[in-house]
DNA sequence: TGAGTCAACGGACTTTAAGTGTCATTTTTG
DNA sequence: CAAAAATGACACTTAAAGTCCGTTGACTCA
């Protein structure tokens, strides 16, 4: 397991969904009904295999109940 | 000239793009060789044509000497 | 005037994301 | 434990992202 690898964009989007989902305690089938989105979409998006679109990332955020602002507001973004 | 007109994800960000760019004061050409990125494309993107990618805007976020967190906080991403 | 820069736009083209189905694996729960 | 629920992995089609060539019009300035 290393510690010390790099997340690239595709990563740190999936880390911060899934993060924010376990938040809202539901599951991927759930946010993905939520966002109108596959659920096996979801899957592949949290786990960093898709370069997703900022129309689809939107519907996800909506899904979530928070914005733009707020979804990039960690320190992994800066 | 519809002054309620009410923009979307892709109007919004190339705005965003935009400002940040003429704040640097330098051509669509100069953001588009900097994120190495086509320079239509950059045209296309700053009149919300286009549904950029992650990634690609990753590109355009560093050629605009900004970060993900800094590029999403403002007003109109809340 | 005319040369240079810049942005908007069109069209043809290549590459890749969107969206979905299927099956395997892991996790939860009774 | 077994069953059910949740997640992971991945191949596939088609719709759209992204590239590359060019033209045009607005503007500047020598």
């Amino acid at each position: 397991m290393n510690l010390y690898r790099v997340m690239n964009i595709k990563n740190k989007i999936g880390v911060r969904i899934k993060l924010l989902r376990n938040d809202l305690k539901i599951s991927q089938e759930e946010l993905g009904f939520r966002s109108n989105i596959d659920r096996t979409y979801i899957t592949d998006v949290e786990n960093g295999r898709r370069n997703i679109s900022v129309e689809v990332l939107e519907r996800v955020i909506k899904g979530l109940n928070t914005t733009f602002n707020d979804f990039f507001n960690t320190q992994d973004f800066k």
